[in-house]
DNA sequence: GAACACATGTAAGAAGTTACATGATTAT
DNA sequence: ATAATCATGTAACTTCTTACATGTGTTC
């Protein structure tokens, strides 16, 4: 999902300006499956503006940088769903602990154990993170999306653990 | 993962060629969490060679053009462990399909159930996909992999499956 | 005879990140 | 006083993909 479709669909859920779309891309619901920078929002925003995709209110505010808050027109609203309904490619499941996991097995098998012990832990802040937003979610949607975070990240915490002993158990080091 | 280690740590398992090394990654047993096109893989051999990191061998063969076969150097095998020993950052669970569902709600509520059920049968293919690598592979760490690329899939199907019905249960339609 | 597998490579362009520039306010 | 939060924006750079260029042999 590019940044401008990411942007209409925070937009799709209310009015924000760019520096609340970073936080929530970066701390908020959305950091879960996605991520953005000013760098990519900032002029985003700006460009769909030209193309009428969103709406820009500017809100003064004494010192600070005038505020522009974002909201999606209709044109927007249709962009968006027709972004939504494309070939709808599968989530590459990208991942560099396991090309990390296999390559190690050639390099330096004595790092494999510590890939996992990581890897749980990493795993349990996740978990730990999941279930503290599920506590102030209300959303129907919103909850299903992260109780499926939670299910991936318990699933995946708990085959490590299971099958850990499969990989660490070192090969016989005695001689003979 | 970027491409230069992707390439240094499939090298790491025996030599290749660039067209093998994409073919691995396209559609043999590093498909499932990695890509890379041919734009990026032969620059990236070319370059690593220039810097010592791989070496290369030239096979004629006939009419085609000469195969370069790569290997691992010393120097690129401790890069490599650098490369894998460096800060493991956690794998983005980026998941437009996740994106989409929580977009779909203000957008098109009705294609909720629709994105689910595309979503299961993408599950259903890469399970069968996962299960056929897998009577092949022999290697531990490798038949590892597999099986936690295949837990996930099931966790994720099971997830759907069990949980759809509170997305879709279609508010009642009728007026009063 | 059309398409695909083999085999390498380059150039143009997309899409994004990082780092900078600016500057007040508030918390440690 | 030092850092973080708020708030926007730009320029340089990185990294990768797409599409092209070239050509044979094999399969449908």
């Amino acid at each position: 999902m590019d940044i401008r479709t990411l942007c209409l669909g925070i937009l799709s859920l209310g009015e924000a300006t760019g520096y609340e779309i970073k936080k929530m891309v970066t701390e908020g619901r959305f950091s879960f499956f996605s991520e953005a920078s000013f760098g990519s929002i900032y002029p985003a925003l700006t460009q769909m503006t030209g193309e009428g995709l969103v709406a820009c209110r500017t809100e003064a505010q004494g010192n600070r940088p005038d505020k522009k808050v974002y909201s999606l027109t209709d044109a927007g609203r249709a962009y968006l769903e027709e972004q939504l309904a494309e070939a709808p490619r599968p989530d590459r499941n990208r991942s560099d602990f396991l090309a990390a996991l296999l390559f190690a097995e050639a390099v330096s098998p004595e790092r494999i154990e510590d890939l996992i012990i990581e890897r749980v832990s990493l795993h349990d802040e996740q978990i730990a993170l999941l279930k503290a937003h599920l506590k102030d979610e209300q959303g129907t949607v919103s909850r299903f999306v992260l109780e499926y975070g939670l299910a991936m990240q318990q699933a995946a915490r708990r085959f490590l653990a299971e099958n850990r002993a499969r990989l660490t158990a070192q090969p016989d080091k005695r001689t003979g």
